[in-house]
This record gives structure tokens, C-alpha cells and sequence, in this order.
DNA sequence: GCAGGAGCTGACCGATCGGTCAAGTACCGT
DNA sequence: ACGGTACTTGACCGATCGGTCAGCTCCTGC
């Protein structure tokens, strides 16, 4: 047993270099990232990188894995939820995993339609995808696409490139998680003024 | 003058790439298309793309120029008009914008924080910023800038990422233009059942 | 003390990147 | 027929890409 018992464990390359791919590709873009990149934001060599991850594909799943995941789980319990608070639940399933995962889920909705060929980035894209049927099927089919397609898009679009609209020091989650439960809430959830037919339950 | 007036003009070369590059751009990524790939895309060599536009980036600005001047025309549109309707005629303007220059628009406001470095994308990005905060100073801030940014950002995911959603062939321009409409204007206009930003409790 | 494995690195590889250049082709007014 | 201009191309350039490999340093179990 060692002396001293050190509160923090040591950091770990990999932990780093993996901390390091998530930015770099949520904010410069998968393929527009190297390796080279990757391993200097990091402070390591670039050899290090294919050390511990054996391609740039396989860094990839390792940064976005568990948001995608998690992201599935979202998708199983909404096809296995009751009709009748699906929705509800869904928002708040969505926005939990916008603002916990929020660079990963950048990667995998706005980079996802140019990136199908890399298996997993496929994956994620078949979730949205069954999402988006599942959501779309309960109803007019044209507009309950678009809004979804508005919400996931938007709500991703504005988490990590919403930086760009203002110099004030970003909102904190909590802030961010409650306008963003409203928002996506009017867009998603049947409301009062919308929709002649209030259907809440069929 | 020629004897004989062809109706249809004889294509150009130019416009071809240009068109070729506009669609890589969109659906690949700027930063991930390669010159051979445009170039391969309209059946010219490689060396004929640099010789009508003269590098990657005078392509670019080529493909999406046009969409920039005409968004930055929104711009000052709404910045001069009346403040009794500004919102009404900006969100039929983004609209039209969205749809007649989706591909361009996919590439500047969603690629655009990733490509900042470009001279023409931070034209773009200066116009998208001064556009938000415009829209943000009139009411409350963070609220306003939560629903531009998905506004925005997810009619641009939608309009090209849509066709992820759906294997029919995509709708009419008229039907996304009048879906669109509505949303949009929901996330923007001040609907009669909204304006308290008391954030609902989780 | 020491063997051995994990961690890490620089040198190197073939392929491809954006870009340059000279030569070839096609078409024009004269 | 001819000179010139616009167009198009393949060969080529240095830089960088993702990836391989031999060898270095450290730490640990024995």
C-alpha cells in the first residue's frame, strides 16, 4: 500500500486525449480535425493518441459513445412509454441529454448526415431517425416532422454554436435547462392554441 | 450576332463547379470536401476548378456569396423597418431565404462557427450575430436568444438534414414553406398565451 | 536488483491535400 | 489561313493526413 493515498487519482491520458478529441470535433468538425490537433490540444505526441485509440474512428466512439447510449435508451423507453405522457417524458429525456452530453450530441445531429459511412455515427443516425418516425407517426406526419426535426436540430445547434451570439459569459445550466423544457415543450407537446383537435389521449 | 440564337445557353463550365461545390459543401462539409471530390463530382479535372475560381476559399465565397448578400439584406431590413412588424416580415423573410438558399444557408449558420477563420464565413457569422441580438434586445435576453438560435439553427438542420427522416420524397417547396411559416413564427412572434418566461418547475 | 510490461515518443510510410505550371485544344475575329 | 484568347488538362510541388514501428523511460512485482 502506498504512503501516501492520494485523494485524486492521477489524470490519465486517455481520459485527456478523449476530453480533447470531444472539443476538437464538436467544434472544429470530425473529418476538419487531425490528430496532430487532437494530441497538441492535449499535450501529447500524436503516437499517443493511436496508443490508446487505435484509429480516429475508434477515438470517436470512445468521445461519443455514451451519449449515444444514452441516447437509444431514450429512444426504448419513448416506444415503450404509455401514449399518454410519452411526449412529456421525451422533452425532458432530450433535454437532460442536450445539456449533460451537449458536445457529443453536436457531433452526432449536426455532423451526423456527413458522417454515415463511420459505423457508429450510422447508429446514431438510425436512433434519430426511428425517433423521428415514432414521433411523426402519432400524427400529421409533415408537421410533426418538421417540428421535431426544428427541435433536435435547433436545440443542438444552439448549445454549442449559441457562443456565437453573445460575448456575455454563457447561461448556466439550470437556466438553460429551463427555458430550453419550455421551448421545446411548445414545440413538441400539443398545446392549448395549437391543432384544433386537443387530442391529449386517443 | 450569331445566326443562330440558341434558346437554352450553352453551360458553362464555371457554373457547374460552382453548383458541384455548393452541394459538397452542404453535404459533406467544407473542411471535408477536397477539390478532386468537386471537381470529380462535375466531370472536370482538378486543375479546372482552380483555374476558374482561383482557391478553395474563392469557391466557396462563389457558391454562398450570393445567400450572405441576400441574408445580410434581411439584415438591415429589419433593422430599419418599423418596430410594430418587424418580427412578422423577418420571419417571412428568413423563411424565403431558408428555402431558396438551403444548401448555402446549411453552410454558413451551421457549419459557420466551425469555419470562423474564412473571410466570407465571418462576414456570415457577424451578420448572424448582429441578427440575434437585435431580435434579443427587445424583450428579455436569454429567452429571445434561446428561440432564435433554434429557430434558426433548426430550420437550417431541417431543410437539409430533413431527408434523414424519411424515406418518401421530400415535400413541396410551398408545403415547407407553409409549415415552416407557422412554426417559425410560433418561436418568434409573441404568441398570445406566452409571454411569461416564468420557467415551468421541473 | 532486476526483468518486464505499460506509457510515450520521434522517425517514417504511402496517400492525399490545396495549389502551380507548361503544354495542348478549341474557337474567335481578321 | 492565321494569331490570339479562353479553356482544359496531366505532371508536379511541399505540406499534411492517418497510421506503423522501434526504441526510450518509468514503475512495479518479485
Amino acid at each position: 500500500m502506498p504512503p501516501e493515498t492520494p485523494v485524486s487519482l492521477r489524470v490519465r491520458a486517455s481520459d485527456e486525449l478523449r476530453q480533447a478529441a470531444l472539443e476538437q470535433f464538436a467544434t472544429v468538425g470530425f473529418a476538419a480535425t487531425s490528430l496532430q490537433q487532437v494530441a497538441d490540444h492535449a499535450g501529447y505526441a500524436k503516437s499517443n493518441v493511436l496508443y490508446h485509440y487505435g484509429s480516429k474512428e475508434a477515438l470517436l466512439e470512445a468521445a461519443i459513445g455514451p451519449a449515444i447510449n444514452e441516447f437509444e435508451a431514450v429512444l426504448e423507453q419513448y416506444l415503450a412509454g404509455p401514449a399518454s405522457d410519452r411526449r412529456t417524458a421525451l422533452v425532458g429525456s432530450v433535454v437532460d441529454l442536450l445539456i449533460d452530453h451537449r458536445l457529443a450530441v453536436h457531433i452526432f445531429i449536426l455532423q451526423g448526415p456527413s458522417l454515415s459511412e463511420v459505423p457508429i455515427i450510422g447508429r446514431a443516425n438510425a436512433a434519430v431517425r426511428r425517433l423521428a418516425e415514432a414521433v411523426g407517426r402519432e400524427r400529421e406526419s409533415l408537421d410533426e416532422h418538421i417540428r421535431f426535426g426544428i427541435a433536435l436540430g435547433g436545440a443542438a445547434y444552439l448549445l454549442t454554436a449559441g457562443r456565437l451570439f453573445t460575448d456575455d459569459e454563457p447561461p448556466s445550466d439550470d437556466e438553460l435547462r429551463g427555458v430550453l423544457h419550455q421551448v421545446l415543450g411548445e414545440l413538441l407537446l400539443p398545446a392549448a392554441g395549437r391543432t384544433s383537435t386537443t387530442t391529449t389521449t386517443d
